[in-house]
RNA sequence: GCGAUCGUAGCUCAGCUGGUUAGAGCACUGGUUUGUGGUACCAGGGGUCGUGGGUUCAAGUCCCAUCGGUCGCCCCA
């Protein structure tokens, strides 16, 4: 006997129904309704684009893009990859439709993205995003307000609780380049003390030595020049802005200053909302100011500020998720019945009732279908009920049947 | 990419030191009740024990490989 064999799901993919689907859509929705209140419009973007997009602005040696992005030749010879984040795409966006005219521009979107590692609890190879940007805005009122965006998300999913906002400057360019040049050469003093990461790290990324777990770097990442004593004027200013916007919004954070970005666009303003109930994925959401960003894709100098987060982790660390909630479920009896119940159901329906109908078994099946589906009422109706022109509602939870007129059954229901 | 750990029905698991046709609860289907659910009782379907090799008279049980999940590292949301 040949045994066909059936194609297995994709490692680090997901099929999501069900309890873990509720989840899902309650971050999307929450993120919907408070992306509103901010006044931020929902854009669509490509899920690939050329691979240059992402190469260039993530920055070639970071590990998103020397290891981790799904890129492959189409049909034609073009270089092409599966979106790791949303922010190239966007920024890409702006650049090409002229958007600048437009400037500053809110921008909220979500959708999956693609990163090729290895799959943990909250780590998947194809994830999901919610993602929001201000493109165009230099003024530090920019990051605040997405900064507030965010805390004001984190409440009202119920989940602020455990979540601590993580503050960090990075500094404008001058800034950064040196900072860095200190942090070089202070690591490079300390050379035979590092742990084998963080050499590597030394070549490619040596902010990313600041926030290292291993216990052999930590004195000296903790011996490591502030950034604040090279801080610009401007750029200093500038935090201060930050900060003092937080506070009057009423938005509570806290100074990491070994905070850093693994992506190359980011100066400035850096933070990350952390939890410690993800195990090693503690990052819920997380972004930064990314001025030079356009300019590296090749537009005009052009500000911008932007954040993501997990749809995924967010919705492990929600408490209940939301019920399933049908109206009533009608329960038609003999051949007459199955017809008429066609035109009830579209009423209810149509009067905006989720309704559903119990068509297979004997009664009690049906009956126990109308519970299965957490219907409020059940509306029977058999031969009797079309002779009187009146449908037994029976109300599940208390157990109480009364007859309704079907003209009034819509309305009956709406009311309960 | 590295290290650790686990993998028996749709789900949660039992199966002792290898030994006849692999079990339970929940879920599902049918019935007790061909017009009344959420309780109860009865019956039934569903598993090549992740996969592939090996050891053995005999493997769900031991060995190897591989795939997958989980945890940690790396990285990141």
């Amino acid at each position: 006997m040949a045994r066909i064999d059936t194609p297995n799901r994709i490692r680090g993919t997901q099929d999501i129904l069900g309890e873990d689907e509720r989840r899902f859509a309650r971050v999307v929705d929450g993120f919907d309704r408070v992306r509103r209140l901010y006044c931020f419009d929902r854009v669509e973007i490509p899920v690939f684009e050329a691979t240059a997009v992402f190469a260039r602005s993530l920055g070639e040696t970071t590990d998103v893009v020397s290891k981790e992005m799904y890129t492959f030749e189409d049909r034609g010879g073009d270089s092409v990859t599966l979106r790791p984040e949303f922010t190239a795409g966007i920024a890409r966006a702006f650049i090409t439709n002229g958007w600048q005219q437009h400037a500053p521009m809110k921008l909220a979107t979500h959708g999956p993205v693609f990163r090729y590692e290895r799959p943990q609890k909250g780590r998947y190879r194809q994830f999901h995003q919610i993602d929001a940007e201000i493109i165009g805005a230099a003024e530090p009122a920019a990051d605040v307000e997405l900064l507030t965006l965010a805390d004001q998300l984190l409440d009202e999913l119920g989940i602020a609780d455990g979540v601590t906002l993580q503050l960090n400057t990075l500094g404008d360019a001058e800034t950064r380049e040196a900072w860095r040049a200190a942090l070089v050469e202070h690591f490079n003093a300390h050379r035979d003390e590092l742990s084998e990461d963080s050499l590597d790290r030394l070549e490619r990324n040596p902010l990313r030595i600041l926030d290292s777990k291993d216990p052999r770097d930590r004195p000296i990442a903790d011996s490591a020049p502030d950034i604040d004593q090279f801080l610009t004027p401007e750029a200093s200013d500038f935090f201060a802005a930050v900060t003092g916007g937080l506070d009057a919004a009423g938005v509570a954070w806290t100074r990491n200053s070994r905070l850093v970005r693994g992506l190359d666009y980011y100066r400035h303003t850096a933070f990350e909302f952390v939890t410690d109930r993800l195990g090693a994925q503690g990052t819920v959401l997380a972004g930064g100011r990314y001025d030079g960003l356009i300019e590296s894709l090749g537009g005009n100098p052009t500000a911008g500020v932007g954040w993501a987060a997990g749809i995924e982790r967010l919705a492990m660390l929600l408490d209940e998720p939301a019920a399933k909630s049908v109206d009533a479920v009608v329960v038609p009896l003999g051949d007459a019945a199955a017809t008429r119940a066609q035109g009830i159901l579209a009423e209810l329906r149509r009067a905006g009732l989720a309704a559903d109908m119990a068509f297979k078994g004997n009664m009690k099946k049906r009956m126990a279908k109308a519970d299965a589906l957490g219907a409020r009422y059940a509306v029977i109706l058999g031969d009797d009920e079309i002779a009187k022109g009146e449908a037994g509602v029976k109300n599940l939870a208390t157990g109480e049947q009364q007859p309704v007129a079907f003209d009034a059954l819509a309305k009956a229901l709406n009311a309960a």
